[in-house]
RNA sequence: GGCCCCAUAGUCUAGCGGUUAGGACGUCGGCCUCUCACGCCGAAAACGCGGGUUCAAGUCCCGCUGGGGUCACCA
């Protein structure tokens, strides 16, 4: 028991261990492309390439695009670049090849098939024929009876010719793992040692869906092993299902690899870190002016100390002193606050000519600029007029705190709270309805349906959305505009006027994360106040509408 | 709710039995200065609670509390 803890010399993923193993050190990031790259994805990449880098060992990328319905190419592109934008080389990956290739999962659908089918010989797993109505049928049951929804296990004692003919019969079904029924299954967590968990509450997880695509669960393992992965560095969120992959590798008679979960990255409320309470997209940190080295940086900090008070450290020398050891299994909150000071301290100590480099890199391109013009040159009658026209398109968070400005923003016969929640729900439209290109087309259709959802006439929402994304009243068309602040300012935008409408309509809302980086002041406005008093500002504000119930946080709900 | 994880200032952290509990962001005050920023100096601010173990507990153990995660044919 002694030796199980953290801190036991044994520990696999501390000082020297991995490489006295024997085994090379292999490690992976295996993002699902769903999305956009995730911040997340990157704190997780960093800490497996500084463990691989640190220990002589490979970085993996793998594509984990087993959701048919939500996995897109544009989202794995997307996060290849961001990661590549990050700093984070990988060795093996589906764009540069490797002796496992291939390392996109749909392209190994075989693999995970024959598996689940190996295992179902074994009796480690079984076909379930239950529908997806049976199913949520049966939790409704149980969750009405006051229990834990959990599969029931109902087919899992089927007779194995009665299943066969039905599987002959071309009904639909899915493959379970046979969970043991008692007893429990430990393992070694590289940061919290041993954790024991009861085998009886882990249900019979799907394995393969009806769809012929592996889950998580299956393909991970699967992979895994046949990656030759040595450490499973991963978050927190896994912990629960570690059990199951455990007793697939069981199963399966392989040595399983070391697992160690690196903590959850977090909103200011201490919740999961979430796009509704904070920049989550990586294409938001590029676009409102990080650097890529300050933000791994910045994500380094998130629980690993360097040691000696040192705070600001490039990736190198990050290898070199690093050692889980280091890292603390707290619950670290992002605080862009933090982040854009560290960026300050790498804008710095830039010189003048590189700093200048890397503005043309970031807005201040041809390409950018180009496309600006189209917009603007209607607009100018001489050249001074450029830089004031184009300011929203070249900075990051917008001031919301010019006088009246956010009242503007709120239609005739309309209130803030609801202006303010409108805003908020348009950003969950737009990602739910934008899966491709962020383009002019695809964001009016996005604006127009949802007026029709949500019985606005068009008129209405789009001068909201102009001075939320703009800070003004007047801009070039609309979708232009959208279209060239980009994708992930524009949300973070929308959701930050969203947030100052609703603490203004509710002076008892905490101010949330204030806005980070320079505020675009209006021309001929009065300088910005600091981006941070824009809420407390308003609350100053005698506001008529009484805080009526408390509101646990500004979002709201589904 | 069941299970699991976590717990030093508002935030990120150092601390691995004996410290005036250290650093950083943020906040406040001052210096520098034509302003602002940078920089510098300073201040306020923390061991969640209760039991043990020990000569000695932020450090070890247990309980509680609090926070979080997870309970999908998503990852």
């Amino acid at each position: 028991m002694s030796t199980d803890g953290r801190h036991s010399t044994d520990n696999p993923f501390f000082g020297d261990n991995p490489q006295r193993a024997g085994r090379p050190v292999r490690v992976r990031i295996a993002p699902s492309p769903t999305g956009d790259p995730h911040v997340g994805t990157a704190y997780i990449a960093l800490f497996n390439y500084v463990f691989a880098r640190k220990h002589a060992g490979t970085f993996i990328l793998r594509i984990e695009d087993t959701d048919q319905t939500r996995s897109t190419r544009a989202s794995e592109d997307a996060i290849l670049r961001a990661l590549s934008w990050v700093g984070l080389q990988w060795d093996e990956g589906p764009d540069v090849g490797g002796p496992c290739a291939p390392y996109r999962q749909s392209e190994r659908t075989e693999q995970y098939k024959q598996h689940a089918m190996a295992l179902v010989e074994r009796g480690a797993a079984y076909p379930c024929f239950a529908t997806a109505d049976e199913l949520e049928a049966m939790r409704k049951e149980q969750i009405a009876a006051g229990k834990t929804p959990q599969y029931d296990r109902r087919y899992r004692s089927l007779p194995k010719d009665e299943a066969k003919a039905r599987i002959e019969r071309g009904d639909p079904y899915v493959i379970r793992l046979a969970m043991p029924l008692s007893g429990q299954t430990r393992f070694v967590d590289g940061l919290r040692g041993e954790i024991v968990i009861e085998n009886a509450t882990i249900d019979d997880q799907v394995l393969l869906k009806s769809d012929g695509f592996p889950t998580y669960h299956l393909a991970n393992v699967v992979d895994d092993h046949m990656m030759g992965i040595s450490h499973v560095i991963r978050a927190e969120e896994w912990i629960i299902s570690t059990p199951k992959h455990i007793q697939l590798y069981q199963a399966f008679g392989w040595e399983p690899p070391q697992f160690l979960h690196m903590p959850l990255l977090r909103n200011p409320d201490k919740s999961k870190i979430s796009k509704r309470k904070n920049p989550v997209s990586l294409d938001y940190y590029r676009d409102a002016g990080y650097f890529p080295e300050a933000l791994l940086n910045f994500l380094a900090l998130m629980g690993f100390a360097f040691g000696g008070d040192r705070e600001k450290f490039t990736l190198r020398e990050m290898i070199e002193v690093f050692d889980f050891a280091k890292v603390s299994p707290g619950e670290p909150v992002f605080d862009l606050q933090k982040l854009s000071w560290l960026n300050g301290l790498y804008l710095r100590e830039m010189s003048d000519a590189e700093l200048v480099e890397r503005l043309r890199a970031w807005r201040l391109s041809d390409a950018y600029l180009l496309s600006l013009m189209k917009m603007l040159r209607e607009r100018m009658e001489r050249m001074d007029q450029f830089i004031p026209a184009a300011s929203y398109f070249l900075t990051g968070d917008l001031d919301y705190s010019a006088p009246g400005l956010l009242d503007q923003l709120v239609p005739k016969g309309r209130d803030r709270s609801t202006t303010g929640q409108v805003l908020s729900q348009l950003c969950d439209h737009m990602e739910e309805t934008i899966r491709g290109e962020w383009t002019h087309d695809a964001i009016e259709a996005a604006c127009r349906s949802f007026c029709e959802k949500i019985g606005w006439k068009t008129k209405e929402l789009f001068m909201p959305i102009r001075i939320a994304v703009t800070g003004r009243t007047a801009s070039p068309g609309l979708f232009d505009t959208l279209s060239a602040v980009g994708k992930d300012l524009t949300r973070r935008r929308l959701r930050q006027a969203a947030q100052a409408l609703l603490s203004m309509a509710t002076p008892a809302a905490p101010s949330v994360q204030p806005a980070s980086g320079t505020a675009a002041p209006a021309p001929g406005k009065a300088p910005p106040a600091p981006a941070g008093k824009a809420a407390s500002a308003a609350l100053a504000k005698p506001v008529a509408a009484p805080a009526a119930g408390r509101a646990e946080n500004t979002e709201p709900k589904a």
